[in-house]
DNA sequence: CTGAAAGCGCTTACAG
DNA sequence: CTGAAAGCGCTTACAG
């Protein structure tokens, strides 16, 4: 038996399909309470579900927003980052009868997706990965579609019409880490960032170096490549090697922290006594390794309802009200410095 | 400007609206050069892209598949089971012109779910947590829905139509770490399971309760929130106080496995020369935390897979070709073994 | 309080 | 090779 639909409804209840929609709708004003009664009854014997291919054709609103994740891995969701900021996005949406549509592309392939070569969402998100210059093309290639856009963990750029940025204070929660750091008065730091770099890791590295810049502290930069924990290791065993045990290992994240905190241990050096440790962006998997890393706390769970909300806003209201967007970073005391 | 649709396509091309449509879906046939590079031409002047909600409501199918997630936490993605799966399903359904909506629902919410009460997508995904009698009503009440379904990790049931099955080998996977751990001919073991009983984890019990029971080996089976550190720990440890150290700790999961090695590093036992332990369900995050764990490597992004192409196979041939997939189970080998 | 009618953007069987 | 026309399921301004 095929699907029920408005006539259906309105067949059994007696009444137009005019009379059907007001009630599916929750319009309640102009229908008499028997009305009503008849065709929420056959609404529910029938089991009718409204189409909202159709409402959408109508409304020309498809309460939809789309989330494209431009990765090149294709376990685009493994980051706790990504999978809190979608997580929050998605709730926020849902509780307002709005779908997300999930959709990780490779940077290669944006053109061929569907988002961008057809007409399927109200709304879009965006979250990149890739070199600055890459990220830019796609980011203003999504733009050209006039679909309003809320795009996280990238530099507001001029020339993206109808875009809202959303970020998370990456140099606030530096600073704020760099200051801890820095009542332990080291005379030597090593701060660890991978060999990729994200805007979010150049805002960080950023704020530690002005951070030790202007307490006088020497601080030595290195770069690795965060995929591989070996060689994460062999990059901070090697300017060990060199140049001494530093008295603070910064690491550009928590992975790199962790590794760190491994190797110290290997050496047997104490950790925060002899050295101290930081890492960025805590996720919950820390706590059942026993670790009680001093880091910084992501709020990417917030950033996916706050770009949910504003969207949704810009879709009531017509426009962003703002350019941009920065959440503040929470620092995680741990037991590393 | 408004958005251009098939007939702004069809005035500036000068052709009706049914040559651009051919042009658009790729008909080529029936369709001479000259219209076809004018068409073309047009559609990429106008920056023309179809509106799914007209070809959706046309054809009745509107290429989206829904996945409900339904689980009490806000952070439903959190699982890298479910971020692997949910990856997987996505890519697939990507390549193929179909968009994933994703939709975490608490248990108690899903009648008021807009994928319950609207009539949104072609098929849906379900994966559900909570009493086998809650996950079964739930099943139940999205089964009425008459869209076809596939459910991932719960066991088939009877009357519940038009629905597929796919599942990772639980059994399977905890037969071979019991055979490894077995190798080592231990006289007590340890197993140490979730106080929620999740229908995997049952699986893997009774597996690794037949193996012991017939190599006649004693196994001792406790429970713990596994969604705290501590309270594994604390329920390792109150075990170990009463019945001393067992020769192998059998962790129903990673997470346990993780904490239990951290438990028998603290008191000084060696792993695995004193105590064999194993986990399930291996992610990467254990790389970085330098652990060698022994355990059992989830297919859970090929799960994802195989539940779009039997979505997308039922939606073209009419119905599912067997009711339950069974996917095995990889082991990592490790060195706590 | 109720319903007839127009129309959202599209596909497709059919006529020419 | 091309296009007129019907119709998918719905909402809404309007007439009664």
């Amino acid at each position: 038996m095929a699907k029920p639909n408005l006539h259906t409804v309105a067949a059994h209840a007696g009444v137009s399909i005019a009379t059907v929609s007001k009630v599916v709708n929750g319009v309640r004003y102009g229908i008499s309470e028997a009305t009503l009664e008849r065709v929420l009854a056959s609404v529910s014997e029938l089991g009718y579900r409204p189409n909202r291919s159709g409402r959408g054709l109508r409304t020309l609103r498809r309460s939809i927003i789309g989330m494209a994740i431009v990765d090149p891995s294709p376990t685009f969701l493994a980051d706790p980052f990504t999978t809190n900021l979608v997580a929050g996005l998605s709730n926020y949406l849902s509780d307002r009868g709005f779908g997300l549509l999930l959709h990780g592309i490779k940077p290669k392939q944006v053109e061929s997706s569907f988002l961008v070569k057809e007409n399927v969402v109200d709304g879009l998100c965006l979250m990149l990965s890739g070199s600055a210059q890459l990220r830019r093309q796609n980011t203003k290639l999504f733009s050209t579609l006039s679909h309003p856009m809320v795009v996280f963990q990238d530099r507001a750029a001029d020339g993206i019409p109808d875009t809202c940025f959303v970020n998370q204070d990456d140099a606030g929660g530096a600073k704020a880490l760099a200051k801890l750091v820095l009542a332990r008065q080291p005379k030597s730091v090593l701060i660890v960032i991978p060999d990729i770099f994200w805007p979010a890791i150049e805002l960080r590295l950023e704020a530690y170096w002005q951070s030790m810049k202007s307490a006088g502290v020497a601080a030595k930069i290195i770069r690795c490549d965060e995929s591989d924990p070996a060689a994460i290791a062999h990059a901070i065993e090697d300017q060990i090697e060199k140049a001494g045990l530093p008295d603070v290992i910064i690491g550009a994240n928590d992975k790199i922290a962790i590794v760190a905190l491994h190797s110290l241990e290997e050496r047997g050096a104490r950790v925060p006594e002899d050295v101290a440790v930081t890492g960025f962006n805590a996720f919950a998997s820390n706590d059942y390794a026993g670790l009680d890393l001093t880091t910084a706390r992501s709020p990417a769970y917030e950033m996916g309802e706050l770009g949910g909300k504003l969207l949704l806003e810009r879709l009531e209201g017509g426009e962003f009200e703002q350019r941009e967007y920065t959440l503040p970073v929470g620092i995680v005391p741990g037991a590393t410095v």
